[in-house]
DNA sequence: ACGGGCGATGTAAACGATTACAGAAACAGT
DNA sequence: ACTGTTTCTGTAATCGTTTACATCGCCCGT
């Protein structure tokens, strides 16, 4: 194996900086001929350093593309400049367009965002617990209350030592911690008095999980606005499902067993309600004219089901902005308000239509 | 205001922990009587140390609540086990599904999940691209190539230091680092003679953006698939799209005022099939007869569509799943395969009828 | 009795930034 | 010339770990 007869010009797209490790800022205090204080100054409180030494800091930095060792910083600051994000499951397209809205914000205050995907696991929980108190993050958005309070074993972990937390469009019961949300009940409420006023009589309700604090907040709903319309309440027609398309279809079975049958059904979330829909029709149901449906939430996929979908529109994405802007307020001290209720509105779709006289 | 009249109990909750700071090391190894260096040891490595001792540790870290600081942890070992996922949009629920392969297999290791979103800004592309380089995170998965290599200034951010990178679903170009995907081209061909043996001879091809790679390797397959059933490629038939719902809808006037009028079209992602669906219907167009229609990725909604979507399965958590084993490998210095391809396979439903003899 | 080996422990030096404090230099007012 | 003020800079402590190295017993074989 022969050696090459020239050097070799270093190649140009490594500028100045040796191969092996990052620039440190003792490198860079070497390379501009000042204490590596006057770096850090030049860089984070460029006034209180002379424009002459200022300008050779940001010539070396630009030289050995010095970039600030987050750990280090995270260590002598007492803080990560990063956000914990608590949810079920990602991959649930109602949740991950909050994160979306979380993100936009916490983007922009120059914030990163860590997620915890709880993802049913009670291991998840206890880790993403310890997680908060071990100082990896500087505050956290909950977007259900497993974490605190609320866990399996009843009583879940103790609230972690001093991290700045807010709920997300589920309360945590006693937590004493901002809560961002829409008026569930309200939406409930409205959804069930919109069926009713469309003639429908025997109005159905396909639910969330039992335990959900906001899903009893529309079961509420779904009850006082029966009452309102002058409908009876009929425990036989609450049917309890789990936010899936499975779940929504594999409830359409029961509900045409009933007898008398519904004519109606209010969905807690879209998913069901379109999985309901599919099966009902696979049925030879129609919907809307045997059986109306209401959704909730508004997810894209509303507007392009057959028929198309009648729902209660949650703004997601400002929900997420919403909390993350809470959360950034409390970290800086700024008063933040206790709690942001969001409006809701009946989008008004073909799943649902007028019947009798 | 009166003063309560007798001193309230100190709440249980709180176990001998002063109400102040957390708890450091040095002060667990205080109350065990030892030095810290022990304590270190007997956590990491009770091995190293003395039942005696092992036991008077454990005992001060139950008594205080002790949790070592991750940034110190970090700086002092250099490295934060974190890894920085960075994806185009979290709230697609193609992107948020694998996000949660790729959850799974990082949380059982131990590692934490960063999101980098990177929602079409520049900005955000310039911001990960220099977070990675600032010991944030150990290694990065990137679910496209716009971070290092194609951003829009031709060139992006010089690859990062010595930060292990995968990449996922797209393929970096000359990026040399590994990569995770399905075989885009065979599943467009497979795709595209399911259509043409259902007696379909004017199949158009709804596409993702141009400048894609992935979608490259689709296009390649259709016209692969075109030419083996015989038929010949009509550039008039090839639409771009942008993986939306509403892409779909909107391009659904296009391919009808062709003429002659395609009778099946192959769509490069589902939200943009069923889009074209719905767009269709409204028009009168009865799918599959007059036109059959095949997606891309089977997301859950692909059975839920009227009709159902026939699709390319993609196994998304999988990929996601996969693409983390291998940066953990890379990450524990194991060897790690250059690259994986999985497996697809086409579910046929409802949206593709025969025609014709 | 002695040296070697071994296991358990402690001391102190990293890791890479920020910043309190103090010193130096420059300048102005008397 | 002296003092006080202002502006700039450097020294060194600090954040909370981990771990190389040194030390100290202790046991064992000769």
């Amino acid at each position: 194996m022969r050696r090459r007869s020239r050097p070799i010009p270093a190649p140009p797209e490594a500028p100045a900086e040796a191969v092996g490790r990052a620039a440190r800022i003792e490198d860079v205090a070497r390379l501009a001929g000042v204490s590596t204080a006057t770096v850090s100054r030049a860089l984070s409180a460029p006034e209180r350093v002379s424009p002459a030494a200022r300008a050779r800091v940001m010539e070396a930095v630009a030289q050995t593309g010095y970039q600030p060792n987050q750990a280090a910083r995270s260590l002598r600051l007492q803080k990560s400049r990063m956000v914990l994000v608590v949810l079920p499951d990602v991959s649930n397209i109602f949740f991950s367009k909050i994160l979306q809205g979380i993100e936009d914000v916490l983007f922009e205050a120059g914030y990163g965002m860590i997620i915890g995907n709880l993802d049913g696991s009670p291991d998840k929980e206890a880790h993403f617990a310890t997680f908060l108190a071990t100082g990896h993050v500087d505050g956290a958005i909950l977007l259900n209350g497993h974490l605190i309070g609320q866990g399996r074993d009843g009583r879940g972990a103790p609230a972690p030592t001093h991290v700045p937390l807010v709920a997300l469009c589920e309360a945590i019961p006693g937590a004493g911690i901002p809560l961002v949300e829409v008026d569930n009940r309200a939406a409930a409420r409205a959804a069930t008095l919109h069926l009713a006023e469309r003639g429908r009589r025997r109005i159905a309700h396909l639910t969330g999980p039992a335990g959900n604090v906001l899903e009893r907040e529309r079961r509420a709903g779904y009850r006082e606005g029966l009452a309102q319309a002058g409908l009876p309440f009929d425990p036989d027609l609450v049917v309890e499902g789990d936010y899936t398309l499975a779940a929504g279809a594999g409830a359409a079975d029961g509900f045409l067993r009933r007898a008398p049958r519904p004519d109606a059904v209010f969905c807690s979330n879209d998913e069901m309600a379109i999985g309901l829909m599919g099966a009902l029709a696979s049925a030879g149901v129609d919907v809307p004219g045997d059986v109306s449906v209401v959704g909730f939430d508004d997810i894209e996929f509303a507007a392009m089901a057959r028929p198309t979908l009648t729902t209660v529109h949650q703004p997601r994405r400002e929900l997420g902005r919403t909390g993350a802007r809470i959360l950034l307020d409390r970290l800086a001290g700024r008063p933040a308000p206790a709690s942001v209720v969001l409006g809701t509105r009946l989008v008004e779709r073909m799943s649902v239509a007028s019947k009798g006289g």
